[in-house]
RNA sequence: GGGCCCGUAGCUCAGCCAGGAUAGAGCGCCGGCCUUCGGAGCCGGAGGUCCCGGGUUCAAAUCCCGGCGGGCCCGCCA
């Protein structure tokens, strides 16, 4: 048979059907609204799909019972066995027998391709994320940033598509600055051996930001009267920096009280900063070196928490470039030649207040429903630029470089703001189909209980962190079986349980990180998966034989749970089309946990190689191959490895 | 003040966009199953004002309006 998703195939033929026999009396409804009415009934004794009539007959504008007659003439394919009329719904049934016959085709065809299908159209397709600031280790959040956009580029690919991914290094916002800055006053020393780059450098940021804000603080308060209002707000504020400083000198007291002393040595500390963000900006040589030696730095680290996560990266794009490169003074020339340049406060910008209620525009550019949108500054007074230009800029780039037909930017929540003024900005300034094409996908930040995490001050638990944490888990567990437990496992399962748990909750969810329920590898967890797979490979590796898909007994599919699994798996490739079309992760996190579920049910009841008979042993071998090769796929999808053995 | 997102079992979350049958999982809790292919498993049980109030509809967790609670954004920061 001519198709690769027999689910969408039956879906489609079941509505044709229902279709043929009511479009002559009802002209109102398309094929397409029958195929979208179809649904899966609640419980299975139902049928395998089913037809809301009300509704049907109702925007027919058909009688309920005369749409019934209608309906009852119904004849379908022989992948389905009956339907009948309960309740007010049109309930299918497949007929197992053929519906299992047509799947074994299928896969058989498919093999372990099963469930990946090219759409007709191959596009090519940025993807932009992670992009953290190369001042810190990777924090959780950071973590979430970098699952959700590798899931994205595979989704992307596993659908045909070419994908680039790219990792924005944003090196010329103050923040790189900052950790320069308190670099250089510490004498511009080695990483000390044995410390991951990211991490050293990520606790001197701490140290320093905190230190310029002390020294900043004390300054504001000598000249405010001792018992003002003000003065009371801005003492316990320092008081409490004093008290971050204090948690900071416990990791390293003379690095810190060399630094405050450095740093108080200096009259002004944030025009030191500027200064410094200023003659990078201006690309001197001597000061261009330390900024990428320090950004270098932290970005190695940085990427050594990727690799353990089984990510990279196709191109690391500087924010520095596109100002070396004239870019962005190409920008915002041409700003300046657009009708919606205008001066605000003194300072170049762009307004949109003519167009953001246009409903066109906003539909093509998916802005928020109602927003004011205010003037967009593109340069400041002393001539540096900002972010936002620079993210005209690169955008542009994306574009250009690859000739992209899409570009998704993997980015938090709290910047949708930001995110829809780049659009606008990219549509006045003439690149309308640029800016259609851009799209913000917008995740919800992680949370600690009971801490508020700030790269600023130090408190942020890293990726690494939590991945330590799950491989001596991991450890633990096997140990107490008495297993010792090989590395390369050990890994794999701590990186999937990470990945399951920043992919099963919908990205637009608060994740309430809880360590404690992250070292949980039970039921719902990638670990339960893989071991399901590890399962179903050994069942097939003690067989150790091909299957015989021509001695396969199909009659074997009347039993309830077996047909259960039939279901489930001839699902697969719908399953991966709509996290395609939808882009949510958890529909697929859900579906492999029902497989799985399913699976290790039967698996409990029924014996498999030593099933006697041997057409129904073929067939339940050609079960647990399908449904070997779903956990897989599936699992790849949310880049997370499968193990044959654990 | 305005805007965006979230609110479903004690806890963590699916389901909501495209309304439909008795609202589903996991953790935790209670009770069973280790001589058969891997017990990270299986079987059973308790546990729900789907935040509240209106509205639309034959039908609302789902759509609309108004509240409440939590998070975030509204900068010549990124």
């Amino acid at each position: 048979m001519g198709f690769d998703d027999l689910y969408t195939y039956v879906v489609n033929s079941f509505a044709k059907s229902v279709y043929d026999l009511i479009s002559g009396s009802c002209s109102k409804v398309s094929f397409d609204d029958v195929v979208s009415y179809v649904e899966e009934p609640s419980r299975r004794e139902y049928g395998d799909l089913a037809l809301p009539l009300h509704r049907l007959s109702k925007v027919c504008g058909i009688g309920f019972n005369e749409f019934l007659r209608l309906v009852s003439g119904l004849r379908l394919n022989d992948l389905f066995s009956r339907s009948e009329v309960v309740g007010g719904y049109l309930n299918a049934f497949f007929d197992e027998v053929n519906y299992a016959r047509a799947l074994s085709d299928l896969i058989k065809s498919r093999g372990e391709r099963y469930g990946f299908v090219d759409d007709a159209r191959k596009l090519k397709v940025i993807i932009e994320f992670v992009s953290a600031n190369p001042v810190h280790p990777l924090h959780i959040g950071s973590g979430r940033n970098a699952v959700l956009g590798d899931f994205l580029s595979r989704v992307f690919e596993v659908r045909g598509h070419r994908v680039q991914r790219r990792y924005y290094v944003n090196d010329l916002g103050r923040q790189v600055a900052v950790l320069v800055y308190g670099y250089i006053k510490l004498g511009r020393p080695e990483v000390p051996n044995g410390l991951k780059p990211d991490e050293w450098f990520g606790f001197l940021y701490a140290v320093t930001n905190t230190i310029v804000d002390i020294v900043r603080l004390r300054g504001e308060l000598s000249s405010l009267g001792i018992g003002d209002d003000a003065y009371l707000t801005k003492q316990s504020e320092l008081d409490e920096l004093m008290g971050v400083l204090s948690e900071l000198r416990l990791k390293d007291e003379s690095l810190v009280n060399r630094l405050l002393e450095e740093i108080s040595a200096d009259e002004d500390p944030e025009g030191s900063i500027e200064e410094l963000m200023r003659m990078y900006e201006e690309g001197r040589p001597e000061v261009k070196e330390v900024f990428r030696y320090v950004a270098g730095k932290v970005l190695s680290g940085i990427n050594s928490t990727l690799s353990r996560l089984g990510i990279s990266f196709d191109k690391l794009d500087w924010e520095s470039d596109l100002v070396f490169s004239g870019m962005v003074k190409e920008v915002l020339e041409i700003a300046k030649r657009s009708d919606f340049f205008t001066s605000h406060k003194g300072a170049p910008a762009l307004d949109f207040s003519k167009i953001q209620r246009d409903q066109s525009v906003k539909s093509l550019l998916k802005l928020p429903k109602s927003i004011e949108i205010p003037p967009l500054i593109l340069m400041r007074s002393d001539g540096t630029t900002l972010y936002v230009t620079k993210d005209i800029a690169y955008s542009l780039m994306k574009f250009r470089d690859f000739n992209a037909d899409l570009v998704i930017n993997v980015v938090g929540n709290e910047q949708t703001l930001a995110q829809a003024q780049l659009r606008l900005a990219l549509y006045t300034l003439g690149f309308k189909d640029e800016a259609s094409k851009l799209l913000h996908y917008s995740y919800e930040l992680v949370t600690l209980p009971g801490i508020k995490m700030s790269g600023r001050r130090g408190r942020y638990v890293s990726v690494d962190q939590v991945l330590d944490g799950l491989e001596v888990r991991v450890e633990e567990i096997m140990k107490s079986r008495g297993i010792v437990v090989e590395d390369r496992v050990k890994k794999a399962i701590a990186v999937g349980a990470f990945k399951y748990m920043m992919l099963s909750s919908s990205s637009t969810k608060v994740i309430n990180f809880d360590p404690d329920a992250a070292l949980n590898l039970n039921r719902n967890s990638a670990p339960y998966l893989q071991y399901t797979y590890a399962r179903a490979s050994s069942v097939l590796r003690k067989y150790g034989r091909d299957i015989e898909w021509d001695l396969i007994d199909f009659t074997s599919a009347r039993n309830p749970v077996r047909r259960e699994i039939l279901h489930l798996v001839s699902k697969f490739p719908y399953i991966v089309r709509k996290v395609y079309e939808d882009l949510d992760p958890e529909l697929l996190t859900t579906y492999l946990n029902r497989l799985a579920d399913v699976f290790n049910s039967w698996y409990d009841v029924e014996p498999i190689i030593h099933e006697v008979d041997e057409g129904v042993k073929q067939f339940k071998l050609f079960l647990t191959y399908s449904v070997g090769v779903v956990i897989k796929n599936g699992l790849y999808v949310m880049g997370i490895d499968v193990l044959e053995r654990i």
